[in-house]
DNA sequence: GCAAAAAATACAATCGATTGTATTGTTGCT
DNA sequence: AGCAACAATACAATCGATTGTATTTTTTGC
């Protein structure tokens, strides 16, 4: 039973030479013979050697780890995302560390602080909804922990971001309800807090407004877009004194509970109300009817992500140029909002 | 602007004492007089020190870091299980790596290695489909690095489990079937290597026998139960020979697109065709017909699993007796088997 | 064959915190 | 006052690997 516990020390003593020796051969180090290095390699193995990655890390300060915080992991845009990362960091050697903040503002705090004492060498993070204050991650960059935003804007200035085009996003939903004939449509927005939803708002306003619709205060009902959201909302939209014929809800969840609820009560989708979400949740594609929405593309944006942040990483002189990566939504038309064929 | 970078050493030289006396008071010993304490206290705060986790990692050769490898964060049941882990392990102050295999069993074997060379204090593993040979696993716990299998099941005698009953599950699911009329029911099974999928096979073995139905092999369709599957699976249900008027699938994935499929043939769920899946994923209550299922209850497992892996941790020394939990599955029925009112 | 250059290796400090042991300082008791 | 008992603090080794510098060995060129 090889004992867990060789270290470069138990080496070199077999072998009657220097550990930093056998470091710099374990290393590859081009300051070692290649008879030497052959001899370390085969002690190495015939020990079990396996190198401690935290003294390792200590020294190096450095951990060829980078930390992930996204709301939700079960959120297929997370988790595509997440692949996406994983794919990039690891072809360059770094692992990721997966942590989830479940929207709440003080677990994300705790995430970052752990991550950050860690010293993961870099961080990649979706912001959670609670969250209103950016001091746990101001100065994170200047000492030493460069931090990359996604998906969630963050009015901080230091970070990069990889974004999507939310207002294009919302613009082009809504464009596409009104081509189908829709005259009255109602937006589901998420939490004040998030520029991601005022942006899709404002991509609302602005189709309507190209098309020459009236916007309406009342036509816009806020919440955080959760499965008992979509219940409560699509009430709401059944008590409006106007004839709604259109709904763009700004996350695929809230916009599918919604539409389980209107068909429940007797509402035929699309005829009598166009549906269309924000997200493209795999569970969309197969609900009846099947739900339009906005893809993400999760996994490009992931990788986007990784490749920024790494590069962040490498070259931390050359610092300072904040870089903000925009990409376009694609709009996924399905059966809930086919008025026309 | 305060450097990152203050040791317990600048903190001792500040106020004119030994640095043990700093760390001690760090770590609340009583070996410190309060007064000392407080002083010590102030000026980290002042001087804004952050405890470097790597070096007193490395010096206790303890990291409060557990490792969770699953084949998907995606899956339902596996995200809900790590959400009970997460609250189990940080109670107790651990931190949780969250690591997918994507069931590629080389990816599960570096994540392995990973993980352990990372120092965490425990393993918590779901295995992936393509994990045939568990030497990857061998040897950890008696390294000191206890292992904790759950869902999946294991051939290896050292690791406590959590595991859920699939015998029952499946026996449950056919019987279920059968209570509402049916007496040709197909089974999609998966990949023989995973004792999941054998068991839930028995459990319909089972069930059929002590309902006086025959078992035949040719009911019996396996595949990996991927969306992909789940259509070529309901194409040989309509091919065969015999008229099928149930199906009980091994996972929701395939029960979900194999529905999909047959309603798009004509095929009436559930009066021609009664469909039972296995997982519950929440996708499977807003399809319609909304979808029977079995289910898991992940968090659980979770709980269990992380309140094991945690004994574990804590009594090293009284090692040795394997304990395995089993869970029962619940039955969970809805519109897409229901043939009696 | 010998000095100079280059290669290979050894020495020793270091990363930052922890911890067993030794030392100093206090308190209490007779 | 004197000594035991104990509290508080200091000293020093250690975790295991890395790395700048010094030293030894080998190679090269003339």
């Amino acid at each position: 039973m090889e004992n867990n516990s060789t270290t470069i020390h138990d080496i070199a003593k077999a072998l009657g030479i220097d550990s930093s020796t056998v470091s710099r051969a374990l290393n590859n180090s081009n300051r070692v013979s290649i008879k030497t290095k052959q001899k370390i390699l085969a002690k190495a193995n015939e020990l079990g050697y396996q190198r401690n990655v935290l003294a390792s890390n200590l020294r190096k300060s450095r951990t060829n780890n980078i930390g992930v915080i996204v709301p939700r992991i079960s959120r297929h845009f997370f988790s595509s995302a997440i692949s996406g990362i994983e794919e990039i960091a690891f072809k360059e050697g770094y692992n990721v560390i997966i942590c989830q903040s479940l929207e709440q503002f003080e677990r994300e705090q705790n995430l970052v602080q752990t991550l950050v004492a860690n010293r993961v060498d870099g961080l990649i993070m979706s912001i959670s909804m609670e969250t209103l204050s950016y001091k746990h991650l101001e100065g994170l960059d200047k000492h030493g922990t460069p931090v990359l935003i996604f998906d969630r804007h963050c009015d901080l200035p230091g970070p990069n971001n990889v974004l999507l085009d939310d207002f294009k996003g919302g613009f082009d939903a809504t464009s596409h309800l009104i081509s189908q004939g829709c005259t009255h449509i109602v937006h589901f927005s998420g939490p004040d807090s998030l520029r991601v939803y005022k942006n899709r708002l404002e991509g609302y306003k602005a189709a309507l407004e190209k098309h020459g619709l009236p916007f309406r205060e009342n036509f816009v009902l806020n919440s955080r877009l959760m499965t008992e959201d979509g219940v409560s909302l699509s009430e709401k939209v059944l008590a409006l004194p106007e004839k709604i014929d259109g709904i763009f809800s700004a996350n695929d969840v809230a916009a599918i509970s919604a539409m389980q609820n209107l068909k429940k009560k007797g509402v035929r989708i699309p005829e009598d109300i166009a549906i269309i979400g924000f997200s493209n949740e795999p569970i969309s594609s197969v609900i009846e009817p099947s739900l339009s929405t906005m893809d993400q593309s999760g996994s490009e944006m992931g990788k986007l992500a990784a490749t920024l942040l790494l590069k962040q990483i490498k070259n931390r002189a050359s610092e300072k140029k904040v870089e903000t990566i925009i990409i376009n939504p694609t709009l996924i038309v399905r059966n809930s909002s086919k008025k026309k064929s």
